[in-house]
DNA sequence: ATGAAAGCGCTAACAC
DNA sequence: GTGTTAGCGCTTTCAT
């Protein structure tokens, strides 16, 4: 009777004092496998290195630490193969639900997990269904921001470089800025808004097209952080300096964002709420004794942070 | 009889389609608890939000899967009590094996993974022992490379900006620059050797240090990446050129250094090299019958990578 | 070649 | 309040 009010003291100091002088430490999977509970969430990510990531599962650890539970981390590095794998690893440790953020990919590889009625939490993913919650994120918020900031400047050829159309939350951001330009009155011409991939590699190419384009953006939006960074590096090469040749505003507001020169203008989604979040969301769906039959919703806030990648258009300054 | 060859085909295919219909995964813990192997390999870092280690990681997990392995990973957060934690929960979870990637600290709180004859590898930590690995970082060839490079640019003041002094990884680190400059013949003044804590934070608290100081220096080594960036910063907002007024150089090449602005020259230690290598290390224990009484020695070199963030000395160039 | 049985380390449910 | 027992899902061994 471990921890039981009910135990004389002395006795329960001794248990402990033998417990400590042979090392004992409980067998979880023993644990697991009686109690049918196994105290492990798991957590899908797109891909660790991506320096979105790092935080949240810092986080999603961080939480788990204090209520006793375990983390099982999968990458699926965008690989259909590796999604499945990942789900396949989750069910064989039997974890006690999932949260998936790989934002809208691939996310049917994920049947078997649903059909186990594990719970799961998405972000950014459509139908509600029982045992499945959702972490939207508003991205209208932070991106309206952003682009009312750049009106303010008086910039009007605006650039947008998307992430991969693939991904649920790129077409989110998309659409976002799409509509913010639109509610302002502001030309939003298809040949300024330009694929990229999310990648630093993908941002430099994606400019370079704008830059051999016929109009030449006097601002530009980036679907992350990530391609910004590989926006001004491509300006760095060119010789175009930020901000007082180009605005540059990125997505997501990693930790380096703020360390890159100039510091980049961006959009925050809390990487540290999105951690605490998924975790309290499985928690909850866990504890519940009849399933939620159409999930929870939960709603992420963006913002606007302002920094020093952004100036008034030069076409239109005072000076 | 799961795979044996002496199965009848048909029977078999029927097994098969039954384990498939009923949706069928082995529960690994109960595999674990009978088999007394539990197929999971440990790994403790810092911290997963520093940018250097999610690369490793992601290396680790890879091979890990190629290998039928599944990994644990836990971040210390430079807190004791997290090292202990994380301790417990990998000998909890029955871990065949832990790669310890704290560069040295702490690790005194690992004796009760040592005691249980738990494999362990370790990074530039000393004394061999049985069935404790250890990667030594061979930090004095890249070291050297840097500052025969800054050396040959005509730089003679140049600064160091160490890690923490508890991480024998940064103390390695120093030794080598201030051996690299005796080497040469040049003055390695206290002064110009300032405590950092590898954050950008500190390599930001760390130069402005430096700038107050009677020397000033033309030439500036980061005992790591995320400090350079830091002192990067500090240029920027003190209308300091890099690397016309001042050259830096990093140290650990993370993905981002390349783009960073001015891209940033520094010293690789592969971080892909590093997780592929720490597997490595663990499963050839664990595969040993009798373990090695002194443990094994491996060794990964650093490299000098050089970019944009080094120019000749101004006092001295030829202009 | 196939089936039966024991037991890994623990928890829960029960008698004492 | 304390000791005893069954059995979680597998693997391994031994009999058939």
């Amino acid at each position: 009777m471990n921890r039981h009010p009910s135990v004389q003291p002395q006795l329960a100091k001794r248990v402990w004092r033998i417990i400590e002088e042979l090392g004992y430490f409980p067998s979880t999977q023993a644990r697991a496998l009686v109690s049918g509970r196994s105290r492990i969430f798991g957590l899908i990510v797109s891909g660790i290195t991506n320096p979105f990531f790092p935080e949240s599962v810092r986080v999603f650890e961080e939480t788990a630490l204090q209520n006793n539970y375990e983390i099982l981390v999968t990458s699926t590095v965008h690989d259909p193969e590796r999604m499945k794998t990942s789900a396949r690893r989750m069910l064989e440790h039997r974890v006690e639900g999932v949260a998936v953020m790989t934002f809208g990919m691939e996310e049917s590889l994920l049947e078997d997990l649903k059909l186990r009625n594990v719970p799961l939490v998405f972000v950014d993913v459509g139908p509600p269904r029982p045992r499945v919650s959702n972490i939207g994120i508003d991205y209208l918020n932070g991106i309206r921001q952003a682009v009312q900031h750049l009106a303010a400047l008086r910039h009007e050829r605006i650039a947008f470089i998307t992430g991969p159309l693939t991904l649920k939350s790129a077409i989110a951001r998309k659409d976002a800025f799409v509509q913010s330009m639109d509610e302002i009155g502001l030309a939003c011409d298809p040949e300024l808004i330009v694929g990229g991939n999310h990648t630093l590699e993908g941002g430099e190419e994606a400019f370079a097209k704008l830059l051999n384009g016929a109009l030449r953006p006097s601002a530009v939006l980036c679907s992350n952080d990530t391609t910004a960074i590989g926006v001004m590096h491509k300006c760095y090469s060119e010789k175009i300096e930020v901000p007082q040749d180009l605005s540059v505003i990125g997505f997501d507001n990693i930790h380096l964002s703020r360390y890159i020169l100039p510091p980049l203008t961006t959009i925050e989604v809390s990487q540290t709420e999105l951690g605490r979040l998924a975790f309290q969301a499985l928690l909850h769906d866990v504890q519940l004794e009849t399933p939620n039959p159409k999930g929870t919703e939960y709603v992420l806030k963006t913002s606007f942070v302002l920094r020093d990648s952004t100036a008034m258009n030069p076409g239109k300054g005072r000076s």
